[in-house]
DNA sequence: TTGTATGCGTTATCAA
DNA sequence: TTGATAACGCATACAA
């Protein structure tokens, strides 16, 4: 049986209310009291009930965060990444992590309001949003302290607290890198349309093209899943659609890896005749072969981040900056290459 | 502020019981009672409190599993897909995921006996066991409810339930299909030594060269610590000390990788000179060049499989098969090849 | 069919 | 310096 302080109670002789005092560090405890509470319930191995506490402290000292609804995806690098540098921010401030997945039978939200309105957690992170982000509209009706990474997309408002990365701007350095390669005729995979931050990623590409004095062909643009094979199947069809290509953009690094290959299935040698570029710096980028040209932001790094900016948040410290645009880096290797 | 069940009460006139009762589905409440109960529930947004049903109920209907102590290294591909799996399994089951990491200050034991002690989770996973783990002692030791991936080293008791992979049977087949192509002089890179797989992964090598006649040297080992910069400086090692090797197996694919890195840089030719093969199958491994010769082992699915499992000893569901091996897959690409 | 009383384990308030 | 009592929000045994 579990060891509450009612057995220590019975066993020191000491009130419930004192046993607790004694515990919590009170100042108000007899010294000799405290040691010899505190030699029984080690004794007897006394361990608080954090539910308990819970209840009664409100508050859980625990944050949520929800996995996206599908199960299978080669975007794992990403949220894994990201959940670590949340973990351990959080970790280092005596904090939980409640990590709660969709059940096939409900919906997203609903775990949101189980979770939230279940007072499970002092807080919560977001990773993605998407268009009039239902969940973001929740967390907002019910005041409940929360951080995003990422922001709305460009003609939404944004009135909650994020870091986003500016990859508009990372994009942009990418196609740039790649036009003065001397590529002109450059396609670009696109993520999700109901993604938040595809917008941007457009944009980028765009303004890139214009300050270069290239039209902007929207047959040279195509969506897809943010996965390898995804990746394949979008090059295939840009690559049928649009031969003249000699260099295309994959809005993460599994795209670019699906497309690198789809070209060179086709005979063409990626980083010569072909430029492709990614987005993340994954390992695996580092690893392809030609190693993959790509834009590299602090995943890690930013989920610790928005832990810390969550934790002050939710301790409402308003000192804290409630948005914020980090700079991604590009990350130049062979896979674009002058343009022979 | 929050809506609870008293809210309710006052809004309808019953007492909190009969709420209670009536959103709980019970058959003994009028069932107009019930619509008008749930109506103002909808009406008010009434979310249960989990904390408190936790409390009362003895249940948290959360299983639990803590992050190893270091931060940063290249072994997430594993981790992250676990977690997948076993936060997908539990969802699915109406469970969630309580993830911890262990603060600098503190030590994992602590992050055990505070999840498992504070009766935060119903049941934990555990996902790489140690020489004579101290953290499987203490459940044992409570009787608190777990299983793990991987069994203990080969001479100690392994009386707890678990399902690991036959890693034995693993590189044996590997390295069988080195000496196949040809290679006699085969190095390894073993995991760290502490860890429990180590053994079996060098009982699967030593077992491969018996086979085959070939003699064991002990100089042809060294152990590494599963990242991919872990795998280059053993690899360094193994090569100057021993330039007679013509095949390197990795304990896993980013030590694999590494090695082939270095091999590579040396100006051999792998997968024809020289022999890599790794163990896991990692996203990286079918994208490296040459493509990477390994084992590959269900993560995901023995997540799902493990949560899946967990749950019913939770449930005392005693037909559940307690220990189990799961046979890898040899799985055969480019970077062991016929010996010229 | 509904309500009263009690308890889950802890912390806070207040009185002794 | 210590202890009795109440409260957190819910669910259960039992009475009505």
């Amino acid at each position: 049986m579990r060891v509450t302080l009612r057995d220590i109670s019975k066993k020191s002789g000491f009130s419930v209310t004192t046993i607790s005092r004694a515990l919590a560090g009170y100042s108000d405890v007899n010294e000799s009291t405290r040691q010899e509470i505190i030699r029984i319930a080690n004794e007897l191995g006394y361990q608080p009930n954090q539910i308990a506490r819970q209840l009664q402290g409100k508050r859980t000292y625990t944050i949520g965060l929800i996995m996206p609804p599908r199960p299978h995806t080669d975007d794992d690098d990403f949220f894994s990444l990201f959940l670590k540098g949340v973990t351990y921010a959080a970790a280092r401030n005596q904090y939980d992590v409640l990590v709660s997945a969709t059940s096939p039978e409900s919906s997203e939200m609903d775990a949101y309001r189980r979770i939230v309105g279940g007072n499970r957690v002092d807080g919560m992170v977001l990773a993605r949003t998407f268009h009039n982000d239902p969940r973001i509209q929740y967390l907002q009706s019910v005041n409940h302290p929360f951080i995003v990474l990422g922001r709305s997309a460009p003609d939404e408002t944004t009135d909650f607290p994020y870091i986003d990365v500016d990859s508009k701007m990372g994009i942009q350095a990418l196609v740039t890198h790649m036009i003065a390669a001397g590529h002109r005729e450059i396609g670009i995979i696109l993520p999700p349309e109901e993604v938040s931050f595809t917008a941007y990623r457009l944009a980028g590409y765009r303004e890139a093209l214009e300050k270069a004095h290239i039209p902007f062909r929207p047959e040279y643009c195509i969506h897809s899943d943010l996965s390898f094979s995804g990746g394949q199947e979008a090059a295939r069809l840009l690559l049928d659609r649009a031969p003249q290509l000699t260099a295309m953009v994959g809005s993460n690094d599994w795209m670019a890896l699906g497309a690198m290959k789809i070209a060179q299935d086709r005979g063409i040698e990626v980083g010569r005749d072909f430029a492709v570029g990614g987005y993340d710096d994954i390992p695996a980028a580092a690893q392809a072969v030609p190693a993959l040209t790509t834009v590299r932001w602090p995943i890690y790094g930013l989920g610790e981040e928005l832990t810390r900016r969550l934790l002050k948040f939710i301790d409402r410290d308003s000192e804290v900056e409630r948005q914020q645009l980090v700079e991604p880096e590009l990350i130049i290797r062979d896979s674009v290459g002058k343009k022979a």
